[in-house]
DNA sequence: GTCCGGTTGT
DNA sequence: ACAACGGGAC
């Protein structure tokens, strides 16, 4: 059995499934992902809850508000000025398919994901996260865990964004459920044991984990 | 002081 | 390759 599968197995029955991504709906899950960029989740969840409370969180609605109303709205998440104007941006291409997640749907993945990544503030992370969690597309999401994990791990040499991404889509089935699982695996994983300052010694990958056999 | 479920402009 | 964007938690 290949290796890449190997790993998610023993992921899966060390942690259980993650249910990700924690949201109510899909244009939760998009507005999160773009909050998310570059700051803890938590800080994330208090500008959602805030949206949340004013009942702002509709498409039409955020549509309508101010920049700078919607930049202290989700202030906790971080870069509230960048993020707001990345929202909007976002919000004006949802409103061609009139925020109708149907006809984003009957587009094809590749072509949405070329738009995703037309909008300024959206890179490949963000525009597969919506994707995958949004939009439920089978595309495997790369952030700096899977590439800080799976080199420790000894799997793959490369460094670009594409070379991760080709890497898992050629090892596993072309399935969302997996692609959505196996992300939030590795990211629980680079949180508890693959942290920057790695815990190898109570890895329970570390015997087959090159950098764990080499801090044994 | 460090780190976070990144992206952009130089 | 590197700075800018930034609040919140530990």
């Amino acid at each position: 059995m290949n290796k890449v599968y190997e790993i998610y197995k023993n992921l899966y029955d060390f942690y259980g499934p993650q249910h990700w991504w924690p949201a109510d709906n899909w244009f939760e899950v998009t507005v999160g992902a773009i909050l998310t960029q570059n700051t803890s989740w938590n800080n994330v969840e208090k500008s959602i809850e805030n949206l949340k409370q004013r009942d702002l969180l509709e498409p039409k609605k955020l549509s309508e508000i101010k920049e700078n109303d919607l930049a202290q709205l989700i202030r906790s998440s971080g870069f509230y000025n960048l993020k707001s104007k990345r929202l909007k941006n976002f919000l004006e291409w949802l409103k061609k398919y009139n925020y109708d997640i149907d006809k984003i749907k009957d587009k094809s993945v590749t072509s949405l994901r070329e738009e995703l990544l037309n909008i300024k503030g959206i890179g490949k992370e963000t525009a597969d996260s919506i994707l995958l969690y949004a939009f439920e597309m089978p595309i495997f999401v790369i952030d700096a865990y899977t590439k800080r994990m799976f080199l420790r791990l000894g799997l793959i040499s490369g460094k670009e964004y594409d070379e991760f991404q080709d890497f898992f889509e050629k090892n596993l089935r072309r399935d969302v459920q997996l692609y959505n699982e196996y992300h939030a695996l590795i990211v629980k994983h680079s949180k508890v044991y693959c942290k920057k300052m790695p815990k190898c010694s109570e890895c329970f990958l570390k015997e087959k984990c090159k950098w764990g056999v080499n801090n044994l």
